[in-house]
RNA sequence: GAGAUUGUAGCUCAGUCGGUUAGAGCGUCAGAUUGUGGUCCUGAAGGUCGCGGGUUCGAUUCUCGUCAGUCUCCCCA
């Protein structure tokens, strides 16, 4: 008989429960979250028509789309999304009954044809958990997607992200002032936004080579360089309308952040945030980890005012950001952040005999109808081999019944993180295996 | 798409200056006389040394090619 070797698409991984466990744990946080903020969930078709999702991201990101054979070339070809926002466009698009404003969230796998780099957070196949709400211009929606990202990732136990916050007219209104045609604006940004990376030299160096004009980037240097506050940099630009609206945009989103109670340690105006998606419009804003400068952005959005318009020719205010979840997942194990766990079972009955099993499915039973995740061992083997099994899969108490428990309509439980074991009955013992009481020996 | 680097047991890695049966630790399984795990002890299973060609009496070791993984850049979650 030939063998097919088992292998795993190239940038895809398979999750066992191990990983599950927490990675569920994640998305529960997360869901919580975006319902206490009003977000309700949809989901749409891994796959989409390629015109839906083609020329909205840019022509790098264009590349990146997983192209399907069905019907190459024609307008029915197929692709697998990218991500999320353009889809729930489409979504929006359709339903134009919904009611204003509208508030979604999202959790799906997304496809990119890159190339994978595990360490990095950065895969071919992920999960993206997004929120994203049509239908107002207020800067509130955009003040509360920051608000979210922050909430999720406090709850997770991050302590060192910062959520920073720029503005796309900013970043428009600069290439003005520096002189520059308004489309140079995606080429400057790309090379911006690598300056938390390196210093403005090497930045200077490729702009020279984008063959910008010195005039040009002698001003955007002085004006990135000097790490300007807010009040400065609006002063510097106090001619120009476009940075001018960008800036207020941002005072009314740190003035909505304090009111909700974010802790302004998390986020920051940050000028040389750009994001080189294309159809952000207005705020943008991305998180990164200070000790996990390797990383890339746990969470990225922004507003994209016209993407919907591209499928109605009407314009539709909407605000968005994506929360990554193999991002957050990677970061957290490089952080050592995650208990090692392997199950949720909380108890292992023990099985005696064939003729006690009865009594061991009563008692699982039993413990079940108590809210409490119990596994019976499926055969009468011997007790230390049951006893192994549920020490490698970290089970936390073993239940055992023998004659002895039987005849005294009791059962024995042994807590095996400290070895301690009491004969009990059955209410004693959910209190302790729900920690309520201690076992005293 | 460009560059760098690595492929030996399920995992992490030794090793062979080219020479009979390729090693360790961890893990897995089984024992230490049948109601008690995690420590310790004993034993076992498990490898065409990534794949293909070349040099050689002889290649896992040298060489060329190929494939795969990993990292950096680009870009992003």
């Amino acid at each position: 008989m030939s063998k097919i070797k088992p292998r795993v698409f190239k940038g895809a991984r398979d999750f066992l429960p191990e990983q599950m466990l927490h990675r569920e744990r994640i998305t529960d946080v997360m869901r919580k979250v975006f319902k206490k903020y009003g977000f309700s969930p949809i989901e749409t078709p891994a796959i989409e028509y390629l015109d839906v999702l083609a020329g909205k991201y840019g022509e790098d990101a264009d590349r990146l789309i997983y192209k399907l054979d069905y019907k190459p070339g024609t307008k029915d070809q197929a692709a697998l999304h990218y991500d999320l926002t353009v889809p729930f466009s489409r979504v929006v698009a359709m339903n134009p009954d919904l009611t204003l404003p509208f508030k979604r969230y999202q959790i799906q796998p997304v496809w990119r044809a890159d190339r994978p780099q595990p360490h990095q957070g950065r895969f071919r196949e992920f999960y993206q958990c997004d929120i994203d709400a049509v239908g107002s211009k207020s800067m509130l929606i955009d003040a509360e997607m920051v608000a979210i990202a922050y909430e999720v990732l406090k709850t997770l136990g991050f302590t060192t992200f910062v959520i920073k916050i720029n503005n796309r007219k900013i970043l428009n209104g600069i290439t003005q002032y520096a002189g520059l045609d308004s489309n140079m604006t995606q080429e400057v940004c790309r090379s911006i936004d690598k300056l938390d990376k390196m210093p403005w030299e090497e930045v200077e160096k490729e702009l020279v080579e984008k063959q910008l004009p010195d005039a040009a980037i002698q001003k955007l240097g002085d004006l990135l360089t000097k790490n300007l506050s807010l009040e400065s940099l609006a002063e510097t630009l106090k001619n120009n309308s476009l940075a001018q609206e960008g800036i207020s945009e941002i005072n009314e989103i740190f003035g909505f952040l304090n009111e909700l109670g974010v802790d302004s340690q998390h986020y920051t105006f940050d000028l040389s945030l750009a994001r080189g998606l294309d159809y952000y419009t207005g705020p943008i804003f991305e998180t990164k980890l200070k000790d996990q400068a390797h990383m890339g952005s746990l969470t990225g959005g922004g507003r994209y005012d016209q993407l919907i318009g591209m499928f109605t020719g009407k314009e539709m205010p909407a605000v968005g950001t994506t929360l990554g979840l193999d991002r957050i997942f990677t970061a957290m194990q490089q952080l050592g952040m995650l208990e090692p766990v392997k199950t949720s079972t909380k108890v292992l009955v023990a099985v005696f005999s064939k003729e006690e099993m009865k009594y061991s499915l009563q008692l699982a039973s039993q413990l079940r109808t108590n809210q409490i995740a119990t596994e019976v061992y499926p055969e009468p083997e011997k007790l230390k081999k049951q006893f192994a099994y549920a020490d490698k899969k970290g089970i936390q108490f073993m239940a055992i019944l023998g004659q002895t428990e039987i005849a005294e309509n009791k059962l024995t439980i042994k807590d095996l993180s400290t070895g301690q074991q009491k004969m009990l009955d059955i209410q004693e013992a959910v209190k302790v295996i729900n920690g309520e009481i201690g076992i005293e020996i």
